[in-house]
RNA sequence: CGGGGCGUAGCGCAGUUUGGUUUAGCGCGCUUGCUUUGGGAGCAAGAGGUCGGAGGUUCAAAUCCUCUCGCCCCGACCA
């Protein structure tokens, strides 16, 4: 891509209504641009982004089984009686009337309408289980948006239902979901703990929360330095200087996003909505049932809480937008021009997503936009490439600067982002 | 919802206290031309505003009054 031909709106300015560096820098950097309260549009650059999440999100979920599919925004609400959830939900649920008066609600969460689905369309055990998710803009009216993307009133998220004849089975799928999750933020580059939660108004009985550790984050947990153990702070009487209760290692507090959160619902919904199905012996039994949410914008805004320095996003490469920032230096130059838009087209060729700085503006704007945007290798055609023919690289991955010769760049960048 | 704050050009702001020298400014950005060209260039010329909206007071309102809408920050809820 062309960065001048690319709708890439970055700021030099902090925009006066952020306040924490997700927000300022998805603004300054071309990311996002507010519509209303907690509502984006997202730019063809943040979009990139997301869209990288998703792909990850569908190889783990595909890979444990589940199918993906795509239900409506807009929900009736009949179906919200039935559990009683359109009076509990409160004024968080969007309520809207069609033109014949009848009442809905866009959906903040989809327990309701794929159960509905299920009760409709699988009536035997020997259908079990079955393990349903979505991609999907959500809509919860939250009492104070906040942070951008961190906590907006629209966002995308991932929300996946299972179905199954027994806990047992539950239990199974419940692993596989977590296993899924914890694959998911390790391609996204990211550190994370796993957590016991409340379960709050979806309900259930075992739940765990996925926390990408940032400090910019609005939850608080308590890690170990050496096993896997976390804990939320409000959750349990641990103080930081009490030793790991596993392997009596030092503990350490951290603020965190939580970013998925996994049920296991039980019966909660099956029973409410007469949700049933036959099972070896040909009894009735309602569905039991897992949920498993995960918050694909916020895991963007998440990955800069982390991921940033400075002024400066450093995209994890697994999720960055592009693999290769290539600035050309001087595009008044006739040979350097030359030299860069055949690198350009030799990189495109062998299907390296290279991003083409070929403005013609001062280098200056160019090498803090690249900063900014948080490509993390950056590539300059300058002065360099025509005594050496070497191209210099800004590798932020490994924090280190390379020349590399302009016939090995190739192999430079895949070697690179291959991790 | 409770508490606090802000709406003036695309963005960031000054001007509001004490109404009138303001034809409503400044910086950045934008357009055109020339020069410049390795860390946010220089000169010149330009474009861009119903001062968030409605009503009121007044000879006169960005400025005073009433209502209203929007946005941000601090708290309780959530992927």
């Amino acid at each position: 891509m062309r960065l001048s031909k690319y709708f890439l709106p970055t700021t030099r300015k902090v925009p006066s209504d952020a306040k924490v560096p997700s927000h300022i820098l998805s603004i300054r950097a071309g990311l996002i641009r507010q519509v209303s309260r907690g509502v984006y549009n997202i730019l063809p650059f943040g979009y990139r982004i997301i869209k990288r999440i998703e792909e990850i999100i569908r190889d783990e979920m595909d890979k444990i089984g589940a199918q993906e599919i795509l239900m409506p925004i807009i929900q009736p609400a009949e179906l919200w009686q039935e559990t009683g959830r359109w009076s509990e939900y409160g004024l968080e649920l969007m309520r809207l009337e069609d033109r014949l008066g009848r009442e809905m609600c866009l959906g903040p969460t989809h327990e309701e309408l794929i159960t509905e689905l299920i009760r409709k369309e699988v009536h035997s055990y020997k259908q079990l289980p079955i393990n349903l998710y979505q991609i999907q803009v959500k809509f919860r009216d939250e009492i104070r948006p906040r942070f951008g993307l961190l906590r907006g009133r629209e966002f995308i998220m991932k929300d996946a239902y299972s179905f199954h004849a027994t806990w047992k089975d539950l239990d199974k799928t419940y692993e596989d979901v977590k296993k899924a999750y914890s694959n998911i933020i390790e391609k996204c580059g990211l550190d994370y703990r796993i957590v016991e939660a409340e379960s709050g108004i979806i309900g259930g009985k075992v739940n765990h929360e996925f926390m990408i550790l940032a400090e910019t984050g609005e939850e608080e947990i308590f890690y170990c330095t050496n096993c896997d153990f976390a804990v939320k702070k409000d959750l349990a009487p641990i103080k930081v200087e009490d030793k790991c209760p596993n392997c009596q290692s030092d503990l350490i507090k951290s603020k965190a996003i939580e970013v998925g959160h996994t049920f296991q619902l039980g019966t909660k919904y099956s029973e409410s909505m007469k949700a049933y199905f036959l099972d070896k012996e040909g009894n009735q039994k309602p569905f039991i049932m897992g949920c498993y949410g995960f918050g694909v914008t916020r895991l963007l805004s998440a990955a800069i809480e982390q991921k940033h320095y400075d002024n400066q996003i450093t995209w994890p490469i697994q999720i960055s937008p592009f693999k290769f920032h290539m600035i050309l230096i001087n595009p008044h130059k006739e040979k350097l021009k030359q030299i860069a838009e055949e690198l350009y087209q030799y990189l495109l060729r062998n299907n390296i997503e290279v991003l083409y700085d070929d403005r013609e503006i001062s280098a200056g704007i160019k090498f803090n936009d690249a900063d900014l945007m948080g490509i993390p290798i950056i590539g300059v055609v300058g002065n360099e490439i025509l005594k050496t023919n070497k191209i210099e690289i800004k590798n932020k991955i490994k924090s280190k600067k390379d020349l590399i010769l302009k016939e090995d760049i190739l192999d430079y960048i895949t070697t690179e982002s291959n991790i």
